[in-house]
DNA sequence: ATAATATGGTGAT
DNA sequence: TCACCCTATTATC
């Protein structure tokens, strides 16, 4: 369940269970066994990202400058278990077990080690994160609004703005009314300064819950307004994505292609 | 048993 | 624009 928020989330996690710990790393699975012995014994310093892509630092005991980068793509997942965890479930690329919590990867897009090298040049093709404290939204209002590309496209884009995926993709161009299809450069900057700083709102609600919630609690749709966005049952927590019928006025929604995968759009309230 | 699907990204054409 | 990579889960035969 890849977006931004996720990632975020579990740097959050990691941090939290192994930070300081001297960590037990293994590659059940054998894909990522020369790099699970690198850093076997080795504990960890930090964990932090940048839109979907994850970074741990580790303290080697030999210390080479290296860092581990992953990036989870569509499958990847990491479960989290007691120590002393069970044989491993399905194919684990990466296994940390630190003394209180293991960790297990599977199915990532990316699993390996960079120098600052190999970092600062993941980090050069990433927009700005908005989940990062401080980021400067400029780049962003200034791509956006100077591209020919459709903001359904330049959403998906992560050079434009890193972390945001194909559900709030669709749920950003709801709550602002915007056809997907619109291009950039035909939307103000106001707007697109909007957009940005609604994408910060609904991603920190996402790393908060651990779920992507986009629908507003006190929002006219909902019966009953909610105090809080934690227990929306399913049904509720979207407007469009995945939707048959729009969350906010039951028209039935529309969906299609763009940047390769499906946008849902609600054709009342979208323009 | 096999297919379809999924919140992503890259590299060839 | 397409083919392809990564894996697990759910749907369909």
């Amino acid at each position: 369940m890849p977006e931004g928020h996720t990632i975020h989330r579990l740097a959050r996690e990691l941090r939290r269970d192994l930070r300081g710990r001297t960590l037990e790393v293994s590659s059940p699975q054998g894909r990522f066994a020369h790099g699970a012995e690198v850093l076997d014994g080795a504990a960890l310093a930090k964990a932090w990202a940048h839109g979907k892509h994850l970074f741990l630092e580790l303290d080697p005991p030999e210390a080479p400058p290296e860092r581990l980068h992953i990036h989870l793509g569509l499958f990847g997942k990491f479960r989290r278990r007691a120590t002393p965890a069970p044989e491993p479930y399905g194919a684990v690329r990466l296994r940390f077990a630190g003394p209180e919590w293991t960790w297990d990867l599977s199915g990532p897009t990316a699993c390996e080690l960079l120098d600052d090298d190999g970092r600062d040049r993941i980090l050069a093709r990433l927009g700005p994160d908005p989940l990062r404290p401080r980021t400067d939204p400029e780049p962003f209002i200034s791509a956006v609004t100077r591209s020919k590309r459709s903001i359904g496209v330049l959403l998906m884009d992560q050079s434009v703005i890193a972390g945001v995926g194909n559900v709030y993709r669709s749920e950003l161009c709801f709550r602002h009314g915007i056809d997907p299809r619109r291009r950039g450069v035909d939307l103000d900057r106001d707007t697109v300064a909007a957009m940005w700083d609604d994408t910060v709102a609904l991603l920190t609600v996402g790393v908060r819950l651990g779920r992507i919630v986009t629908v507003e609690p006190d929002d006219p749709c909902l019966e009953t307004p909610r105090t809080t966005m934690a227990k929306l049952p399913r049904a509720d927590r979207l407007y469009v994505y995945r939707r048959q019928h729009c969350r906010r006025c039951d028209a039935p929604v529309e969906w299609f292609d763009l940047a390769n995968r499906r946008v849902y759009a609600c054709p009342v309230e979208q323009h």
